[in-house]
DNA sequence: GCACTTTACACAAACGTTTACAATAGCTTT
DNA sequence: AAAGCTATTGTAAACGTTTGTGTAAAGTGC
């Protein structure tokens, strides 16, 4: 039905091949008259160029999948558009898939429906890949790289912040305003990045003489429900005067449940969040977090991408931003 | 470099139309025997089907292709959901592009990455497409149907909420309330979804025998931002008791600027939002809104790709959904 | 006017599949 | 035992491109 190069040639009068460089621009390959003729010739044809067959001879795709996770928290769009930036900056296309939260199925038919198809490389964006997809994915010999998620001991490439970094800095922020009954809540443990942040919340408060009481670490995972429930196992009479909350959606998740349960924020109870998207400024009070660098990380992953040579991990900076969610503690309560 | 059906053909000792009966599963065209043998072989090279290229000579695709704007706002993940589930129902997978906010450029760069390759239609999400692209969308000759946007003279095929009810049920709640003086924040006026809901509105309160005064429209474009210019409009005395938002983050928009005026929320202002995304039950207090049905728009517009006979509109119902942002007036304030 | 280079184009193979058609072998019928 | 099936497999064309190689015509230098 569509038309092709061939109903172009005919037209024009000339080969596909000659029609082929003309479109491709090809110059030194043709004089301008014929160029003028199959210019012409693909304009009333309406011609669509179909890249799916000229990727098969060239054996090179220019389009970058990025694998995202449903999102129970929202960084995401953040990331998306460095990649968008960076791609296009190299003519290159990006799609998107969704891989659902933790079905291998859901994951295997995103993976599968890039990897079956001519792509350049695979960002995967905070998905927590199944052993089977992984080794499917490996397999593949295309270039991927994890962004926002690290690996313990596999060689895996990936970028993401310094996770042991944003746990401490942001329990140290807390201790700078005179906190010292610290919470953290909504992390994960399971997973490396989970693990980190507990670590370095641990170790801030070490610096500063201070244990954390077991019920002071609530797990979860990330996301607002999470949240709530750390709060409500803290409890309206919590000795805790400052709270890490995991992800900005586990810090809405801690805050509403404390104004349900009565404590004002951040008069009782103050809240840093991690992560620093838009969402801290929309909820009222606005929440201090410690924000990563989203768009960067997009970037650095289409260059990882790019690179011949892998090095294999890199980290994007963090940063501590400020806003209206933690009070600066002077005398000790209670 | 990756194994081909060629490739597994000389390892089994068959032809390559053989294998490609064994795995596409063609039974009653090869014996069990030979299965095993092409199989085995598939397994031990590792095998990589290129779906590129048997799509280019069946000439269809399993691929359908959301084109998103930009996420100012943020309902865009569930219709994806829906979308995501019709299409798997009916073995096709999903991609996604981002087009950007108002980019004609991005959006032609957006609209290219499919047309250019095999998909069986496209879906966009409200993306408001500049007329070249139309023109360009339209040359494809693919199905497609825009989701959640409406058009007014054109017989394009979208699927969205009935506008003029939204605006309509918004105000029509408020005045249930009691509410007298209404307003109306961050719409738009520039295209049919935006005029629509400012009919709806106007009607609501002319049957309760109210005129809108002219600054109780304040227009905009949905966003946070647009909300709270509007509410600063509105000023610290305003005479309004109540405020429909555009969408929900125009409502956040007007509620934290309406505290950072000084008046709470709802017992000052009352506020109703229009979408009805996870984001109302974020902030508090939460918001009362007209929720749309993004889901199930999603399932619609697969459908809709799926059908021969395309009939060019549909509506997805609408409902009302109390939370706590509006407050009920008795007597009469002010 | 010869040898040589350049310019401008066409021919045809290749990319990895699917599938219509042909071909072979073994059975069944008669 | 000839004819006709059926089951299984192979051959080759086709999808829409790109690109290496070939070649005729035109231009250049002597």
């Amino acid at each position: 039905m569509a038309a092709t190069i061939k109903d172009i040639a005919k037209l024009a009068g000339v080969s596909t091949a000659t029609v082929s460089r003309v479109l491709a621009h090809k110059t030194a390959f043709f004089s301008a008259a014929t160029a003028q003729k199959v210019q012409a010739a693909a304009a009333t044809l309406g011609y669509q160029k179909n890249t799916a067959a000229a990727e098969l001879v060239t054996r090179q795709s220019h389009v970058i999948a990025a694998v995202v996770n449903s999102t129970k928290t929202n960084f995401a769009s953040q990331i998306i558009e460095g990649i968008q930036a960076e791609a296009h900056r190299h003519d290159l296309n990006v799609i998107i898939l969704y891989a659902g939260d933790a079905d291998a199925e859901q994951q295997r038919r995103a993976l599968m429906t890039v990897i079956e198809r001519p792509v350049m490389g695979i960002l995967l964006l905070s998905v927590d890949l199944a052993a089977e997809n992984l080794t499917l994915l490996q397999q593949s010999q295309l270039p991927y790289c994890f962004l926002s998620i690290s690996f313990d001991g596999e060689r895996l490439p990936y970028i993401t912040s310094d996770d042991w970094q944003v746990g401490y800095l942001a329990t140290q922020a807390l201790l700078d305003q005179g906190h010292r009954r610290i919470g953290l809540a909504g992390v994960d443990s399971d997973f490396h990045t989970g693990r980190l942040r507990v670590l370095g919340y641990t170790q801030a408060l070490k610096n500063a003489g201070i244990t954390a009481a077991p019920d002071w670490i609530q797990l979860g995972n990330y996301s607002y429900a999470a949240g709530q429930t750390a709060m409500r196992a803290y409890g309206a009479k919590t000795s805790l005067t400052a709270v890490v909350g995991a992800s900005d959606m586990a810090a809405i998740g801690v805050m509403n449940q404390a104004r349900d349960l009565g404590l004002a924020v951040p008069t009782d109870l103050s809240i840093i969040a991690i992560d620093g998207t838009e969402l801290c400024s929309l909820v009222q009070p606005s929440l201090t977090s410690v924000s990563q660098n989203f768009y960067e990380m997009g970037i650095a992953g289409v260059q990882q991408l790019r690179a011949k040579e892998a090095l294999p991990q890199k980290i994007t900076p963090i940063q501590l931003v400020n806003r209206q969610s933690v009070r600066r503690l002077n005398g000790d309560r209670k």
